[in-house]
DNA sequence: GTTAGCATGTAAGGAGTTACATGATTTT
DNA sequence: AAAATCATGTAACTCCTTACATGCTAAC
């Protein structure tokens, strides 16, 4: 169980490398590109954090799925392309089955979300709740602090404080339409998703990559 | 130079003491009200900030101005109120004067806005439009990589971008709006803004969203 | 054959939190 | 005087970035 960065880099590597296999280079921009506004990583965290999951056995090197071995181009440094193992899988299950307020958090709200084709809709309304209560409690504790010190307030910060309660305002907005839709439609994918796993069934999916 | 916590930790200690001396349990409250949703302190930051900034002499511990001495009140561990120096106010002068690149990005932006009412009217112009066009440099990069990638994307993913982009947007907009404002008064106090907002700028577009 | 871009890696350190340890003051 | 709260402080640890170092591969 080596230490390693957060578990937002781990969840996000293990369903990034659950959809195809990848080296570090390329599952950077994917990670990146699937954050978009929220995060962005280095390669300084992503490389020490691929290899302590190796270490951990939840990814491994080598090519696709059926030939086992490592391509093995010489002594090192070629391409790495890393896949999820079985273990991966399952981990990627655990981390997808969570629901508490590791989900519910800033860090960990985004990516959790991220991979909502291939988490159950139970759990995903219990994350978009809980994500709702968090803000809320966050509202109401700035309307306190702001009402008790109003008077105390220039016109810039009365306006940044204004300004940062309606973003929070609007996150709940969506939040509540999001929560509308999943319980309407109880276990169907939002409108024209395209994931419907969640199955686990077949292992050798051996997808011819690259 | 002793090295010390982000410039934004010290800009707002500075700032905060500008208005009134303080101790350190009191000026946390504060700090966490000035910064309301952005961001909050702890006590494991912000002490070791203020030995720091004793060290280079920006403030001092002592009461309030005339009468000069240290409250004493037994060997140690009373309140330790802070009160800036002449060098502190000079540095305050300092960084409210930074238009720069620091004062644009995600944490800075937040601080420097809170003390507009401290900043020359010229600054402010340049913050709030360094602010923008960094905003529109990351919808840039967002878009783009959005359009690159959009068919892999599956519905939730998706939405994702769509919020964390309008999010962006609408940060935007409420730049617009400010920059017009800074304009139109050329070096007066912002105004009495309570909520007269939602009119004030070019672009407008009324945001329809609910 | 050399520049440019792809690809991997690591050491140093910045920035901040948590958890703890302690003491002073107020309330009950 | 016990409990709660105010107040200060620090050591250990987490997480991530920057800056560097290296090598492979394609284009010109």
């Amino acid at each position: 169980m080596t230490r390693r960065g957060s578990a937002v880099l781990e969840l996000a590597v293990l369903g990034l490398l659950h959809d195809a296999p990848m080296h570090g280079y390329e599952l950077r921009k994917r990670l990146n590109a699937l954050l978009g506004t929220l995060r962005a990583f280095s390669y300084g965290s992503l490389y020490p954090c691929l290899k302590n999951m190796v270490a951990d056995g939840w990814i491994c090197e080598g090519g696709p799925a059926g030939a086992g071995q490592t391509p093995v181009l010489a002594g090192r440094r070629g391409k790495i392309v890393y896949r999820l193992t079985a273990e991966g899988k399952e981990r990627l299950g655990e981390l997808l089955a969570e629901a508490g307020p590791s989900a519910w958090d800033d860090d960990g709200f985004g990516v959790h979300f991220a991979f909502f084709a291939k988490t159950d809709s139970s759990v995903r309304l219990r994350i978009l709740e809980g994500r709702r209560s968090r803000l809320e409690e966050r509202q109401e504790g700035v309307r306190g602090t702001l009402a008790r010190t109003r008077e105390r307030l220039d016109a810039y910060t009365l306006e940044l404080q204004r300004h940062g309660l309606e973003s929070v305002e609007r996150e709940v907005r969506w939040l509540n339409e999001l929560i509308a839709t999943e319980r309407s439609s109880a276990s169907e994918p939002p409108q024209a998703a395209e994931k419907p796993n969640r199955a686990a069934a077949g292992p050798s999916s051996s997808t011819p990559n690259q």
